[in-house]
Order: C-alpha cells, then sequence, then structure tokens
DNA sequence: TATTGTTATACTCTATAACTATA
DNA sequence: TATAGTTATAGAGTATAACAATA
C-alpha cells in the first residue's frame, strides 16, 4: 500500500469513527466538530469559517442548528459591533468534553495493533504532516480534561 | 501532539484535498469516491453500501445523480433479476481516472516534508493501522495507470 | 469602500420507513 | 419469509448571490 492509499484509507477511517461517536451523542459530525474548535475559547464568525474551511453562509446555518440544540450561543463582540462571538453554552461544554473524550478513546484505539514505539513514531511523522500543512486546529490536543487513555500517548 | 489529535488534523486535511480536487473536476467528494470505487469492476448495489458505509437508499440516490451526469450506469445483474450492477461509463471512467491521478498527486505532496525513509515508515504504519481495522478499499493502490509520482513510494 | 454576518435559493447528502419485485 | 433496490419524506450540510449594518 502506498503513502497516498493509506492516507485516504486512514482517513476514511478515522471519519468513520468520528461520525459514529457524534451520532451516538445526537449530534452530527460537523456539529461535533465546532463543539470541539469552541472548546478552549469563543470564536468569531469569520473565524470559524475558516477554521473549519466553510463559506460563512453554511457556518450560519451550521451555528443555527447547533444553537436551536442549546449547544452553542451567540454574543456580541466587545470589539466590533457587527460580529458576534460564538461560545458553548453549559450544556454545549458538558457535551462537548464527553463527546471529545470518548471520541478520543476510540480513535486512541484504531492503532491498538501497534507496539508504543511504533505509536510514537507514527504520532511524530503525522504532526510532522500537519504541522508542515497548516492545518488548523480542528481538535486540541488536552484540551479540558486529560481524555482517558489519550493524554501522553 | 498525541496520536489522536495527529490523526484527526491528518484526516481533516486528506479530506480537505480530496473535496477541493473533486470540485475542481465538477464532481462531489462523494461521487469522486464512488468513481474510485468503481475503476476496477462494477459493483452491486449491497457491495457499495456496505463499501461506502451508507444506507441503501442513500446510495441510490447517490447512484442517481452520478447517473444523472453520465458517469456511471445501472445494469440487471445476470445472477440475480432483483439487483444490478453499477460500472462506470466511458465518460465515468475517463474522469475516474484523471480525477484519481489528480488526486493522488495532491495528497502524495502532503508529506513532502518528509525524507524518503520517514514516508516509507508512515506508509507502513498507516498500512498497518488501516489493515487492522477492516477499512474497505474506498481507494485503491496503484489501480488504472501508474499515478504520478504516486506510483512505488 | 471594505468587512461582518445573515437571508434567499438551490442542490447534495443522509437516514428511516414503507414499498415492489424476486429468491 | 428473506433479500435487493427504490420511493417518500424529512432534515442536515454546502455554496453562490444578494443584502443589511457597521468600520
Amino acid at each position: 500500500m502506498d503513502i497516498v492509499a493509506a492516507l485516504v484509507r486512514t482517513s476514511f477511517l478515522v471519519d468513520a469513527v468520528y461520525t459514529e461517536s457524534a451520532r451516538e451523542y445526537g449530534i452530527t459530525q460537523q456539529q461535533g466538530q465546532l463543539l470541539c474548535v469552541l472548546m478552549p475559547r469563543a470564536y468569531a464568525m469569520g473565524e470559524l469559517s475558516t477554521t473549519l474551511r466553510l463559506a460563512k453562509s453554511s457556518l450560519s446555518g451550521l451555528v443555527d442548528r447547533t444553537e436551536r440544540l442549546g449547544l452553542v450561543r451567540r454574543e456580541p463582540d466587545p470589539r466590533d459591533t457587527r460580529g458576534v462571538l460564538v461560545g458553548l453554552t453549559a450544556d454545549g461544554d458538558r457535551l462537548a468534553r464527553q463527546f471529545y473524550d470518548e471520541t478520543c478513546r476510540r480513535i486512541a484505539e484504531l492503532p491498538a495493533g501497534l507496539a508504543g514505539g511504533d505509536r510514537e513514531t507514527l504520532a511524530g511523522l503525522l504532526a510532522r504532516v500537519v504541522l508542515g500543512n497548516e492545518v488548523p486546529v480542528v481538535f486540541p490536543a488536552g484540551a479540558g480534561k486529560d481524555p482517558a487513555g489519550a493524554g501522553k500517548e
């Protein structure tokens, strides 16, 4: 298997786990991703649009639907009257942590067949790929409480 | 960056490249994936449903839309009167090869910052992850003509 | 005038449930 | 009765273009 097929099929696998986990928490993959991005802090719509690589109108709709679930909230941006800041509600924060922890747990199981040293090597190489390609932080490492089993590995 | 964040962010990155590439060929990511799966041979709807992890009605719609673009074709299954076989049309085969080659080229660029040996190591470790988790072959390695620059690496 | 964000509109994607036809 | 697919329906996701309000 060449590097391209390996990357694409790994991506497909991770995506399926992420989607399935979100589903079990009553949210969609996109909503889960939004919650994870917002875990450390509130974002302006424009920032979110860039981070999630979505057209701004697409993001408006995503925030609308997630707001309707009571998971995020729009607040005025004190530094720009035109803007809004999107942040987690108390419910959203609780769900985000649960979803994040559980999803970490499941994804951490994917390389279960690798020995500890190989997992370290894989993590290091992927980190270099990610950092070399300006990937926005859609999934913070070690945000919130230490996710079970995924903290330092 | 731990292994979980590395996997999720890599997945996000690969997904973005794949989607962008599809877009430039006038198709969606899902249609592109369908075309790639069908490159080696025709599939029954049920097989496709399993391979792409889609509900069968979701797949019916996807095939409908892709058929409307003239890229795939439904044919009766000679071995089961109830079933249909979905295969590429001549146009679909041509587009699939172009899309596949170009997408391979772009994804092969993602680990450009890694030395050849490190790329080999990464490919090997990811292959073990994929093979250890029963990922369907959504993106064949080396199907059709040798994709530029992604053949043996 | 440029930027921030929303609305209007039109697709695509997805799933569940009900259905048809064949095995 | 079980299986292969389709249809009906509903909602989520996405983008482009036009718009409102503020910088």
